[in-house]
DNA sequence: ATGAAAGCGCTAACAA
DNA sequence: TTGTTAGCGCTTTCAT
């Protein structure tokens, strides 16, 4: 079969013990058989295998990724800057997707127990606190990204304030029937994120309009309910109900995502109206396609997330039991075309 | 420590093969002894260690992804395809990204002899003679995606009839003057594309004129070196020198990667052309961000590719010693804004 | 049908 | 400094 570490000692004349050495750096050993074990792994092209290496030292080097339906590009992004912190620290990187919710669960147990990688990355997925029970008694390293429990690390931004600021924005512009798009309440980014448009209209004393407030159907097919109502068709549907439902629609929205204000653009169009002249649109993360299309935007540093999220797991890797930890970035207004620079009516 | 085979088989009262046998599904057991062992199992929360099997079976269930950089988008449609595909048969998915050409021998030779993973995928990456018989000679399964080599499997769109399309839709539109930007020669399908375009306007009996083919420099840095020069900020250079360096510039121009279409477009907006009026522009792949833009482009089946080629790896894992397959797709023109729908000079 | 035992390829503790 | 050996947790003969 293959060259194991038998041949290797066999080929150089020496124990086995040593060879493992000479391959994990061992301080103690004679320079001499360190060059003649070099060289015949050299000669015999000798690999560790991983999968022994792993079960032996009971660490696989591998880290999981477990995301909701990948296909969205606030994933991508982040998952560039995961990737590239992986590779800088060594570890491999397996990714999970979820696209039925009820997977979520069986992923959490299967990564806990099979002991395949060694840490966990969660994106945009809520932990139960069961399910986190389980991961804090096993101590089992794990960190959340853009999702958030409260004995659990996590990264995330502001997501209150950034939809405060993004709906003060429209504010600003003189807009004053502002309406909000966001994804099921059930999802937390899009329950804060509601609550800093809330605040925003509050702070300007304007009167809370429910006609105005429009959350991704529950009802709609498998495509709509994705990813919590954070996808392009929720968005779409959500905008529609708001221009048809209401004899005076909104001048300006607020979409708690840019991927739904992507659909929302798009439902705009198709109702003959124009954006930012007659609906005014601001959305949230910033995802590249944001820029093509010129659409104002609240900046979430993905990139920067993912590589925070794997650095900190890989601390936790090392030494257990830190102090959880819960890093906030500060998301940015990013002023484009589609908010309009002025109110028009 | 964790729950061991050991354990059941304790509890359960029975041998820790009988124990396998249950986790395996084995034919020869009592229904008795097997549902008592799934008893103690489910009591136990067992679930077997991952490595443990890996190492006792020869056999990890998990496969490797090879792309370059996969910041593109046209890596991601392609993985959401491979993701899937991984999943419904029960694999997992580890990713590598290759940001610098050296790391990819190094990738490749880990991954034959390292036995992390039971077979390979390669994305865009060209592979050496050298390296396709180390794969060859080991039995490893792997196959290349929008890559080819005679001895492997591969899969691929035609790249050439693509190109030749492209370049006759322009053609057609009437455009004489149709330059073509494409990435690094050494990559095929930059080759390919090339020689497509070149068909074209030799089918239409129009004189080459090299002025008017722009290829990605390999002098740049980094990012625009990235990925063979499949990348936004080539296509931009490129465009800037057809324009530049033209007294009689092109009407229209075969880009070929809607990446670097993108960056064309770019170039030709800041130089205070537009697009399609002044430059039309075809690209190819008809990544997401194309229908954004209103980018005419050739769309190539990627997520399709992606899981056919895992569906194929896994063929391959199964059964050795299959004949090497190579598939074809065949792209499709897709008609945009960017084409424009007439010459306008 | 089932238990015992020999690996799978490596690491790490223990001797020497 | 180095060799030997006992695991790591499972699969898979080989008996029974």
């Amino acid at each position: 079969m293959n060259v194991t570490i038998y041949d290797v000692a066999k080929k150089a004349g020496v124990g086995i013990g040593t060879v493992s050495r000479v391959i994990n750096n061992s301080p103690h050993l004679s320079i001499k058989t360190k060059l003649k074990v070099e060289k015949v792994i050299k000669e015999l092209k000798y690999q560790p295998h991983a999968m022994a290496q792993s079960l032996a030292r009971k660490k696989t080097n591998t880290v999981a990724c477990i995301v909701p339906d990948f296909t969205g590009y606030f994933f991508v992004e982040m998952l560039c800057g995961i990737q590239r912190e992986c590779s800088t620290l060594g570890y491999d990187l397996i990714l999970y997707s979820v696209d039925e919710i009820e997977k979520k669960e069986m992923f959490l147990k299967r990564t806990l127990r099979e002991k395949k990688v060694d840490g966990v990355l969660f994106l945009s997925l809520d932990i139960s606190d069961k399910e986190a029970d389980r991961f804090i008694q096993a101590d089992f390293p794990i960190v959340l990204v853009d999702s958030f429990h409260p004995k659990l690390d996590s990264i995330m931004v502001e997501n209150e304030e950034g939809a405060f600021l993004a709906t003060d924005h429209l504010l600003q512009l003189g807009h004053r029937k502002v309406g909000v798009i966001t994804g099921h309440l059930d999802s937390v980014p899009a329950n804060v994120r509601l609550e800093g448009y809330k605040r925003a209209l509050n702070h300007c004393k304007i009167q809370l309009n429910d006609q105005y407030i429009s959350i991704s159907s529950m009802n709609g097919d498998t495509e709509e309910r994705s990813n919590h109502g954070f996808n392009k068709k929720a968005g779409y549907n959500a905008m529609m109900r708001l221009l048809d439902k209401n004899s005076d629609p909104p001048t300006a929205v607020f979409v708690s995502s840019d991927i739904q204000a992507l659909g929302a653009i798009n439902a705009v169009m198709d109702r003959g109206l124009k954006v930012p002249e007659d609906i005014a649109i601001v959305g949230f993360d910033d995802i590249e396609l944001a820029a093509w299309v010129g659409l104002s935007t609240m900046r979430q540093p993905m990139a920067e997330m993912g590589s925070l999220a794997v650095s900190r797991l890989f601390e936790k890797i090392q030494q257990h039991h830190l102090p959880t930890m819960n890093k906030l970035f500060t998301p940015k207004l990013i002023v484009r075309e589609s908010s309009g620079d002025r109110i028009s009516n």
